[in-house]
DNA sequence: AGGGAAATTAACATTTCGTTAACAAATCTG
DNA sequence: CAGATTTGTTAACGAAATGTTAATTTCCCT
């Protein structure tokens, strides 16, 4: 069972993001200030942060620099708002490991903090949700809405890979270079097989899409 | 956490500099001259350096040639008092890596440190923000008040570029050397029709444009 | 070894992108 | 101010990347 840490000013959004964090099998706890944090901090050791950035008195960044002098492992990932946009301090990228805009979309988040779990190798369970679309890596099996969609491994690791990273473009190399043996004499064109497969056994899906960038790789995107 | 240290004998600007940083995430220390800085070196590691020019007993060229002979890595970033070309000159030949004219924009300086970094490859995100702009290079995608802004591989990189050095002019050649193969046949008028192209898509951004430097090539400049 | 599934290749169709060229507009220069 | 040079813009063409299908090879399992 993981836990997780939401720091979040606001009220209702803390708790949707925690009902929801909890349903999906982890063990949330919202705070609603940084010092409600490091309180709760002291009593439990949490295996991941999520955390608003404008906050009363002790803001995101302030917030951060304070876990990281206790750890430095441990990851933290940023919610902004959209209005932040103008006013915000810019500073995405330090000491965080991830952030998304407001308003969140609790699936890409849920796949977002499950790819930092397994980066973190903390090694969350390896079940990936997308609203009625479920992959089980222990099973080595995809649901739509219950059903079994029967995927070959090659299919599965690629799917699984694009869907961990929503949004992030891959390479062809990229995936060839992880699931594929390195002395491995095939095209990169191969990839390309597969993401037809893919799409044709998931026409029926309607929470997500595979999308080319061209002269890149490809990505999954959810809708 | 990236540290940076900022060596500048201007105690209001060191303060200024320092404190901005610090909001923005990263963790700033700051040296009024040379050998306080050895001093702090000595102490800490730093991803960083910014420095003065201009300073009492050791000046920033011979600051730079001594961290040089311990450290090659490390990314240097000089602030000089005026447009003074021959010590731009000189900075590069003891070994900078960037150059800001004072008075300082202190949003242009994060802009710059995120690109040595990333150029560093220290940096753990590759997103590029600009007001209400924002590029993410793993996604490869544009956003502009959050609505994706479809930009083709090219005008992706020759945006990414230009924004990570606002200010900076490069010539048609600079940029068809970095993004073009080396033996492309393509005249260097093939960036105009791309220039025009980024133009028309960012009619809609105000954060900042394209300017033409007339005879040398093109610069971004943030409003 | 033989059958079946999976992986890969190859070939062709389709789409997208990059480039050029031509002309208009702007800017520089003497 | 006028000519020369540089840049802006557009559309069309060609090249390159991708989609798709089917045939071929490889791999596995019994």
């Amino acid at each position: 069972m993981f836990k997780i840490l939401v720091v979040e000013d606001d009220g209702e959004l803390n708790r949707t993001v925690c009902m929801f964090l909890n349903q999906s099998g982890y063990e949330a706890v919202g705070c609603r200030n940084a010092t409600d944090a490091y309180d709760a901090m002291y009593e439990t050791v949490f295996d991941l942060i999520v955390s608003d950035i404008m906050m009363p008195d002790i803001d995101g960044f302030e917030f951060v620099k304070t876990v990281r002098t206790l750890n430095e492992e441990i990851p933290i990932l940023f919610m902004t708002a959209r209005d932040d946009f103008a006013s915000k301090q810019r500073g995405y990228r330090v000491g965080i490991d991830d952030y998304m805009i407001k308003p969140i979309d609790l699936d890409e988040l849920f796949l977002r903090i499950g790819a930092l779990l397994r980066r973190a190798k903390i090694a969350s369970s390896r079940k990936l949700e997308i609203g009625e679309f479920l992959m089980d890596a222990d099973e080595h099996t995809a649901y739509l809405r219950g059903e079994e969609i029967p995927l070959t491994t090659r299919e599965f690791s690629l799917l699984y890979k694009l869907l961990s990273y929503p949004k992030k473009t891959f390479t062809r190399t990229q995936l060839m270079d992880e699931f594929w043996d390195a002395d491995t004499a095939s095209g990169p064109r191969t990839v390309d097989v597969y993401m037809t497969k893919l799409r044709a056994k998931l026409t029926d899906c309607d929470d997500f899409e595979i999308l080319t960038v061209h002269g890149l790789g490809y990505k999954a995107v959810l809708k």
